[in-house]
RNA sequence: UCAGAUAGUCGGAUGGCUGCCUUUGUCCAUUUUGGGCGGGGGAGGAAAGUCCGGGCUCCACGGAAACAUGGGGCCGUGUAACACCCGGCGGGGGUGACCCCAGGGAAAGUGCCACAGAAAGCAGACCGCCGGCGCGCUUUGCUCGUCGGCAAGGGUGAAAGGGUGCGGUAAGAGCGCACCGCGCCGCCGGCAACGGUGGCGGCAAGGCAAACCCCACCAGGAGCAAGACCAAGUAGGGGUGGCGAGGGCCUAAGUGCAGGCUCAGGUCAGGUUUCCGAGGCUGCCACUCGGGUCGGUCGCGCGAGGCGUUCGGUGACGGACGUCCCAGAUGAAUGGCCAUCCCCUGCCUCGGCAGGGACAGAACCCGGCUUACAGACUAUCUGACGCC
């Protein structure tokens, strides 16, 4: 898995792609642009504002995203997208199940989990 | 035992699986990028607020003086420095341990002193006190009027032109006296702030300087988005060289142009002005170097460093010796999950169950200050009660 860290992407992500809002996040999927060459790791960005709390907590937000992504987004969805995490500010007070059973739900109703392991 | 005061320390622990940043060893591949297997390190006491003081970087900077602006202001230490620390002094609070204080000057000047009150700054007379005179009456006196003396008592206020007591007086008043306070001069102690004491003065001189102000002292500007380099990029910029120059007068009928003579101007020295001294620049052309930029690299962590021992010092702190290397991200690492233990809260069948773990996340680095903080521990001291 790597990640998007330019300003642009998060910018493209945001006005061209598909969004779907969880209780605890929201996620922001969008095709890899033409330029760029797919790799067999999807491409993942995190996003946790100044909504979810002071620094503390914003950091911990986003340990949570990139654990999540780790164990979800790289393992099971489809690599020719390019992902974006955002948190809310519930995500500080859930169960990690939780949150991983809510991502896998959001990536099946976009319809992006890997044809390879179409059998969750 | 209970209630407190001060100083200080800590601020969850251990393990498993699996990640991230950084550094290093080795092997492999290699034009570069890299890959495998190991090792080391990886948030705080406040990392916070960004309020002071410094280091560091760039810019500016020849010298001197005056003014302005800002700043803090008991005294003596400590320190790179400070508005910080330590030790004292003075004032205030507490039974006490101890705590608090923006603490120079109000007998230089200007200003202000709300409300209340008669009067608030060359004081004042509302209720009052005392005496003389007049009228009346219930006549050792009282009421009213008037002319004077006065400010003790009452009342207002943050503050009413020293306080307490005695004398004095018609009533009073520093009018006189004693003590206290105040001021001046001396002596003693102290480096000093200041304290003690003697004499004199005689109540003049109210408070506010976080009102202007006065006094002595201190102070260039901007900040790591500083700044440097690389890549890309081509003009508005920089450097070097050459030519030209501003004012006045003359030649010219005259504006311009051109020529000649003469003078030395304008601007720039970063808060302002002045003086002295030495210089630079302006427009065009040629050559040359090369921006802005959230691209990358450096700056970037061996430091006013941590720990220990010892010596000096009441102490802050300083010296010597030994020892250690201890975060460096940049859409920003320092984690995610689980188990056991610890602590807190709730419930009951008293041993379990359930929930929870303060404030808070480095961004160039240090020294302070301020603010937030569940709790735990240590030492010394104070007061009360009890026992020996």
């Amino acid at each position: 898995m790597s990640r998007l860290k330019k300003r642009e992407d998060f910018v493209r992500l945001s006005k061209t792609g598909r969004r779907i809002a969880m209780r605890h996040l929201s996620l922001q999927v969008a095709p890899v642009p033409p330029g760029i060459t797919v790799s067999s790791e999807p491409r993942v960005g995190l996003t946790a504002s100044r909504r979810v709390g002071g620094a503390v907590q914003r950091n911990r937000a986003r340990r949570r995203l990139y654990s999540l992504a780790e164990q979800v987004i790289n393992l099971y969805a489809r690599p020719d997208q390019d992902y974006v995490l955002i948190a809310r500010r519930e995500i500080l007070t859930a169960s990690f199940g939780e949150l991983k059973l809510e991502l896998e739900q959001a990536l099946n109703r976009l319809n992006l989990l890997r044809r390879t392991s179409g059998n969750r």
